[in-house]
DNA sequence: CAGGCTATCATTAGACC
DNA sequence: GGGTCTAATGATAGCCT
């Protein structure tokens, strides 16, 4: 029978004219960009950032381990004007962003996991509606969700400790910063958009792990990462 | 016959550990990040950049119409913080904290409920090794499996809009963010060097020079600056 | 490292919800 | 905006030069 989609077409390169088509298309060329962005990361290693100005002159942006740490280390060329102060607040920044960085990211990281876990078991109730159940697989799922635990239970200790620590800032804010000027939420803030982003990724009958992904690439950044602060801060 | 090669496979998305490899793969995916950034480019009419560190800490970058002009804009719309702004922040993302731990607190609940359905059945399972599954008792372990995962993705939908909404916080400063003129870039952008240059990519069938044309490369022209790349992206 | 090759795998345009 | 599906185009791992 006649198919009901008449499946990928050729594009020119150029603008595209209609507006609606524009915008679906930058939809999904910005999740396509920012998952090879941090499959790069992940699978090679590196460190990088990406900032984007949609049509709809939003920002959306990629980093790892964040778009300040990077954006900073390649201005790195010109360091800002020598102030005690002026360092320990882009210290203080840049610690604050990597840490809320990566428990975002664990934490998204993790919801993905589990949701494909449930998608995983549901294929099989699906397919097997019938038969035995399978012991292997359900052990399987049975310890994904026990790690799963595991890590939530640490992540709420982290927040929770978290809580404190901000409670205390805000009673006492120019104890740790005296100049203001915290911008971790930026980081936040910009990073979200690259778990989103694969996190929109579908799971379907393909399964993808590039969310998990992430969470390995900035897990596994320490390689290099003590060298390059190093010879980023070695200039101050 | 056999075939002389064996064709594209399937990787882990793990860090590669051959470093040949991986040097390889970096330069390939690299290239691909870079096209598909200036097809995002061209196609959408959108301003975007990509600043890479590669694996032999070189700087490789891409900017439409160019890294500092990307950057300085976001910047721009990610100011730091002043005091005041500081303390809102702070008391928002404790409100945000707080949800996520009760949240948090939830799932846990659920996940222990989960935990001893999932033990019973095994226990069932053991003990009736060699019957049918029974039915009812499968769905209600997979119903409860269902359920964690709509919480779960709740969850991540919430934890979404909360950081959409902070951005947006972030992006239109009304009226809370006074000075937001001075930031801590001031002099750094402007003295580094930087050129821009077409894009030269190449296209196994079709050429399509008209597309590249809006796309913009940029590179770092500091000490230990990429030549190679500079070739690549054509003349400065 | 950069190019060329080829078999595969991955992305996505178009249409519909 | 977000998802789904299909078919076609696009990207690339592994091997060589």
């Amino acid at each position: 029978m006649a198919q009901l989609t008449k499946g990928r077409k050729k594009m020119e390169m150029k603008k595209i004219s209609d507006e609606s088509r524009l915008l679906v298309s930058f939809s999904k060329r910005h999740s396509g960009l920012f998952k090879k962005a941090s499959e790069l990361c992940t699978l090679c290693g590196v460190e990088m950032a990406i900032i984007v100005f949609s049509p709809t002159k939003k920002v959306l942006s990629f980093g790892n381990p964040s778009v300040q740490t990077i954006v900073d280390r390649f201005q790195k060329q010109n360091p800002p004007a020598n102030s005690t102060t002026f360092q320990f607040m882009q210290h203080y920044r840049n610690a604050k962003t990597k840490e809320l960085n990566m428990q975002l990211t664990n934490l998204l990281g993790q919801l993905e996991a589990e949701k494909k876990t449930s998608e995983k078991l549901n294929q099989i109730k699906k397919a097997r509606q019938d038969f035995l159940w399978d012991a292997p697989i359900e052990n399987l799922g049975l310890q994904k969700l026990e790690e799963l635990k595991v890590s939530m239970v640490e992540l709420k200790k982290t927040s929770e400790k978290q809580v404190e620590k901000l409670m205390a800032e805000v009673a006492n804010p120019t104890a740790k910063l005296p100049n203001s000027g915290s911008t971790w939420l930026e980081g936040v803030g910009s990073s979200i958009g690259q778990k989103t982003a694969q996190l929109a990724l579908r799971q379907k009958t393909t399964i993808q792990k590039s969310a998990l992904g992430l969470a390995i690439a900035i897990g596994e950044r320490r390689n290099e990462g003590s060298e390059i602060d190093q010879r980023r801060w070695s200039g101050w």
